[in-house]
DNA sequence: CAGTTTGGACAGTGTCACTATCCGATGTCA
DNA sequence: TGACATCGGATAGTGACACTGTCCAAACTG
């Protein structure tokens, strides 16, 4: 298909294909001729995976390439895997070192983590945020936070360990990770209104 | 104190603080002349609520607006404060309309759920993107991402339970859902890690 | 072969969270 | 008292970002 048809398959507008192509977060067609080039369904794929990471992941355009980077290269071996997914999703805002409290949770729950990876210091700065709000989370509460957030993670490896191939396995987790995140917290308020209800 | 004062306490600029008095996210101090105004701790409680919502949450600074007038709103009776909350947050991007495959969920958990509400219409909207971008989820999953995400709940349900006056109340519901979203997502991250090495 | 479409280069737009500049009034300190 | 910094308030500018519009020549299309 053309640009104009990739443009109608998927509902964006041939300028914004264009700003992908030249961002380099869409594959160039196959070339026709030297003002022609020809797209497949993996064209149409991939564009509603940008739309879908920039959309609802708030992945920046950026932060969409070094995704798909990741996505065609050698996909790594299995305990390597989850290390490069880390490492390729942007990383929210982090300020201070980590905090006792985030190593004290990580030696309670009985964990293995990396402690000088990203999400441990994104801990500390979302605990650090949320206190400066006025929203203090209490050891005992991130301790059932922390529980329930193993039994997504529990789903998530199963999702993962499913896939067909390694290639396939880093594209669920990598693509898994960003996209599911707004279907938890969207869950989230929904159990809320749920379990305020049972309550009475 | 005085403005200057106020943007040392917190770290905050002075103009950025002038700001959000603009924006009507920063209640304005006492004034003690025609140019002189007194600012207090609320000031910097204040203050420290705008930024985390502004940097942790990715809330608006409209949103923020929406949030401190609630704040600052008689609070409502406790079986309204959820949609209160709910309506007064500020909501992820929708489009279609309530999936079946969302209606069966609820219906098969038993939650009590405004099915006109924004989270219902979220969930949806976050399943058909992360089915468009690759990564479909699965009922079973989608189930056992629900079970979970119902515990998380308990937690937010006590913790509010737990506030001293319904003002108290309506601050924790607020602030905590969009603060403990990021810590949510930061925990997700490090229990795939401790779930994937205990794997092996 | 007239008219449309394409790829490519390049600059412009709209939004948003600040940030800088001015101003006259007011504090502060010598 | 008077020099000088600071304050509030108003207005306008900045930089980042995700597009979006304009042009152009080549090349399809009917």
């Amino acid at each position: 298909m053309r640009i104009s048809e990739l443009a109608e398959a998927t509902g964006v507008p041939v300028h914004t294909l264009k700003f992908y192509l030249r961002e380099g977060v869409l594959m160039p067609g196959t070339a026709t001729s030297r003002t022609r080039a020809e797209y497949g369904p993996e064209h149409v794929e991939r564009v509603r995976l940008v739309r879908g990471l920039v959309e609802y992941g708030g992945v920046s355009v950026e932060g969409v390439r070094s995704i798909v980077r990741a996505l065609e290269s050698p996909p790594p071996s299995r305990p390597e895997l989850l290390g490069v997914a880390h490492a390729t999703l942007p990383a929210g805002p982090t300020r201070g070192e980590v905090s006792a409290e985030v190593a004290a949770l990580v030696d309670d729950l009985g964990w293995q983590v990396w402690h000088e990876g990203p999400p441990v210091a994104e801990l500390s700065s979302a605990l650090e945020a949320a206190r400066g709000a006025g929203v203090p989370v209490s050891p005992e509460a991130l301790r059932r936070y922390a529980r329930a957030m193993e039994a997504v993670a529990e789903v998530d490896v199963d999702v993962a360990a499913a896939a067909a191939s390694p290639t396939e396995a880093l594209h669920t987790v990598v693509v898994g990770t960003v996209m599911v995140d707004p279907v938890l917290v969207a869950l989230r308020r929904m159990a809320q209104e749920a379990v305020s209800v049972a309550r009475g």
